[in-house]
DNA sequence: TAATAGATATGATAATTATCATATCTAAAG
DNA sequence: CTTTAGATATGATAATTATCATATCTATTA
């Protein structure tokens, strides 16, 4: 991890919109003063489940994953977090320890501001307020709608999901270099390794997808959409 | 579904503090312009998947659950409410139609307040905003935690944590009345309606439950928090 | 009262998924 | 350069879970 001197600040970063757009600008004065911005490598540990939630996060670059360490010390990953999402879900609302940990898996870079502004900032802003709620409310929706969705396919369905995930949603492109191992997949969507391994290769030897390590191209879209539908 | 002339407003409710805390008597009164109290007699509809929102919900006593339509038609539950839970879930601050329905098991009082009003409320006085805030994260962490917690368990760990949590978090009791089907057991915990009967057969036989009808008695509680734990 | 739909129940079987074993490959550490 | 841990890979088998068939019971409606 790496600290960065921020050029910039809040007022001309391109994601100010997206939560801090009703801010005033003696407001951003003041997050300015805490706001830190740092590099994380890929791999780095960003936060730790069970520590204190000292920060607001805020992801500017890059992608991370969050999880949470269930039962025999499982890790389930909850989601994969790209630019423009909240990355620290905001339990800082009704937690003052972390429910998740993150850790980067491409080189990444947060904006990094002290919680407590943040909340005195929601308390005194009612418009800033009500975007972190429509946020919050939005970023939990969808890991609701993705977990459940998921849960009801098999393997099959749920590798094709994630393939497309990546390449529709992540990387906007039909080739892209798989940002998590296999052990990662299938901790993401519910599935031993070895399936994720297995179900790969299926897909390969079908000529629906290439693979060379950690790069994957997607060959035939249309088998792999009708995979993720029917399973 | 049955209007309720309401002797008391939300100044002397029970559950006032849960969110209303941080409200002025003035705001008090302009929430009561609007607040309507409504029973719901078990199995009514409450809120619809896809219907617009208009009002802001809250539950004063009785129990529902929250579920949604994924696909083919499968109902999946996300999770039983009980009195003092949030139960719109506040995707009312991200969306404008409801994402989730709610139907209610039990008969069920619900006060039911304009949706703007709350917006409104929530700008203009920021703790309130923070309360919200708090009871939407705290609400939104606990689906994610349970739904991951269950997705581990084989399918009689599941049956035990869902017949431990009806005991210990709803009714407080060993020996209680079922308020759902075995198949909304399975749409909750994500298996079938066969399975879900095989197995309380099973620990009915084994000697863990009595089982009459809908009513269930735990006997042998320290074997089904066994169960409950590895499986 | 009879008919019917839906819930509960149980067995047999098929399908899905996990586990275990083993091998190769790769990248990091000494 | 060698060692070693972890990732990828594949097969055989066991365990888990779903599906299908069928029966009974219950409550509602004609």
């Amino acid at each position: 991890m790496e600290y960065i001197h921020s050029v910039s600040g809040c007022k001309n970063c391109p994601y100010r919109n997206l939560i801090f757009g009703s801010l005033r600008n003696k407001e951003y004065d003041f997050l300015e003063e805490s706001r830190k911005e740092v590099l994380f490598k890929k791999g780095d540990i960003i936060t730790k489940e069970g520590t204190e939630i000292k920060e607001f996060l805020y992801l500017k670059s890059g992608l991370l994953k969050v999880y949470k360490t269930g039962a025999d010390n499982k890790t389930q990953i909850i989601r994969i977090a790209g630019a423009a999402d909240f990355i620290s879900l905001l339990s800082m609302f009704s937690n003052d320890r972390y429910k998740y940990s993150i850790a980067a898996i491409e080189d990444t870079t947060v904006c990094i501001v002290d919680s407590e502004k943040i909340k005195t900032l929601a308390r005194e802003n009612g418009e800033f307020a009500l975007e972190l709620m429509k946020r919050m409310s939005y970023t939990y929706d969808e890991i609701i709608d993705t977990t459940y969705r998921i849960r009801q396919k098999h393997l099959r369905g749920r590798i094709a999901y994630i393939l497309l995930y990546f390449a529709q949603k992540i990387y906007r492109q039909n080739r892209f270099e798989l940002p998590v191992s296999r052990r990662e997949i299938a901790e993401l969507i519910n599935m031993t390794t070895e399936n994720v391994i297995r179900i790969l290769s299926e897909f390969k030897k079908d000529g629906i997808i290439g693979i060379d390590g950690k790069m994957i191209d997607i060959i035939d879209i249309e088998r792999l959409e009708q995979i993720k539908k029917i399973g």
